[in-house]
DNA sequence: GACAGACACGTGCATATGCACTTAGATGAG
DNA sequence: CTCATCTAAGTGCATATGCACGTGTCTGTC
């Protein structure tokens, strides 16, 4: 790809903030679109976080601490601290299972149902423009790309 | 890419772990990279993100906070938290403007000097594995979609 | 039954993130 | 000069993140 033979300086030799760290690029990326999501779902009372942590509980429950925080690729314990509020808020239960007293059992109250459904329009609002803004395929490209991340970094 | 006219029932109906949030997908993944960068990282005493502003710094300085903060694509009120323990240390000084008092001049010690030149070797560790694991030319372009990302969500 | 070890989870700490609000300094209109 | 206004930066709060460490519970071994 463009050796140094040609005339032109090239267009690359180093954009102003071209980026060579992974690490950084990914938190910036995460910065801006957490934004972008906190904002369309203010009015809800949630944060990203948040609506994460109800969606994926809604379809898991009833759940166990590390296994909710397995499906969000989060750490154990910084799922404990980020149901603090959720359970202040009485939307999410947390119960201990009959068979092992060790473990919590998980779920969804009625009002943490209810908020999830009201938060699912705003969630579209935010995704429909993030997609409009970068395009659906590439969204769906990109969100792939990063599931690869992970694993790799898993691995 | 891959129409609809193929035999097989295609490989991607619904995965178990199928992300469809773009915002859940990008702070997976920052999470993931991030440990793994301030894994290698440890032995300096920074963390991934203390890395990056010193890094940005030591190429724009003397920088105002608010230039360094949309350098780094940073809310101008996080970059003020996450100077306090970088002043703490000893590695960036915070001087103020001679031709208006309200802005500062961020500058790195010697001290700061000394510690990312020790830091970027461990970077360099950890740039190297995470491209090992995902792929050095697949992780260039990731990080082009990221920053088109940015532009996208700015926008 | 007693106990070592494994296991699920919680807590304390430090940093990361950004909104709302405040403070200090500069600047132009009068 | 005075003051309204603008601007650069700081602070308080709540949540986000994860490491180190602590607590309670189970389980196999004797």
């Amino acid at each position: 790809m463009a050796s140094s033979t040609g005339g032109r300086p090239t267009e690359a030799p180093l954009a102003s903030s071209e980026t060579l760290c992974n690490c950084l690029a990914v938190r910036q990326a995460a910065r801006q679109i957490t934004q972008l999501y906190d904002e369309e779902l203010a009015g809800t009372g949630l944060r990203a976080t948040q609506y994460a942590v109800l969606s994926r509980l809604s379809r898991i429950a009833p759940a166990t601490v590390q296994d909710l925080a397995e499906a969000l690729v989060m750490d154990r314990t910084t799922l404990a601290h980020n149901l603090k509020p959720l359970e202040r808020e009485g939307l999410v239960v947390m119960g201990v299972a009959a068979h092992d007293r060790r473990v919590r059992e998980l779920r969804l109250t009625p009002a943490g149902t209810a908020k999830l459904q009201e938060a699912r329009v705003a969630w579209a609002r935010a995704q429909a423009r993030f997609e409009h803004a970068f395009g659906a395929e590439d969204a769906a490209e990109l969100r792939r790309q990063l599931a690869r991340a992970v694993e790799a970094v898993r691995t």
